[in-house]
DNA sequence: AGCAGACATTCGTATATATGCATCTACTTA
DNA sequence: TAAGTAGATGCATATATACGAATGTCTGCT
């Protein structure tokens, strides 16, 4: 019976929970840019990027700005950044420790 | 085009993404605990915490350690937590900026 | 050995998510 | 106002995830 604080909590770490979301956040580091750019750097269809980013949008994880033509995008607040860098620390020692073996084979028992 | 790294990175936020085991991550910062003990803390049926539990094992969030019939478990690595934390915090901001009404009218235009 | 308690696993079903393709809309500029 | 371009949306399908109910597996005790 989960709270409301913990379902939207989750509903964050979902919406970072697809592969493509997190390059398109790696990207957004270096500044704002448009979905072209983005489409074009992750080398993923355009109507892909832009489902990605609405869904980024809805959680409120981007910012939009639009200039002219174009829309930028954004990373809406610094934290995510660092709870991301955080995540990726968090790989990374798992890695070190030899986890990629060790995630086959874990079951606690049997 | 997602590299492995993100694939990786998206699979420990996507571990994230359920109400129940951030409950349980949450319930878990007091330390460690067995299945019955969250079962209860959370009011969720113990074979649904279990497979919860396997989630965050095989992604190496959580830990076991056995004693005598029970199984103990704990957050495996304290930047997990952090990480939440942080995530909490962005949510927290956003509440405060009345995100929760903006959430549902943010499609950039229209 | 047999039983009971603590976890894990399997299966079926309901629901969500991702993607490609095609199409549509809204600006901007000529 | 017509055209062109950036971006969004709808639909269909494939795949993944969540949960309940039932069942299986250890382990410790008597």
């Amino acid at each position: 019976m989960p709270d409301r604080i913990s379902e939207l909590h989750a509903e964050l770490c979902k919406t970072l929970g697809s592969a493509i979301r997190i390059e398109i956040l790696n990207a957004l580091r270096g500044g704002e840019k448009t979905v072209r750019e983005l489409s074009a750097a992750l080398r993923v269809r355009q109507p892909n990027v832009s489902q990605h980013l609405a869904v980024l949008r809805q959680r409120g994880v981007v910012t939009t700005r639009k200039d002219g033509v174009n829309i930028y995008y954004g990373i809406s607040n610094p934290k995510i950044t660092q709870a991301c860098e955080l995540m990726k620390q968090v790989l990374v020692e798992q890695l070190k420790e030899g986890m990629e073996l060790t995630r086959l084979t874990s079951p606690a028992r049997r």
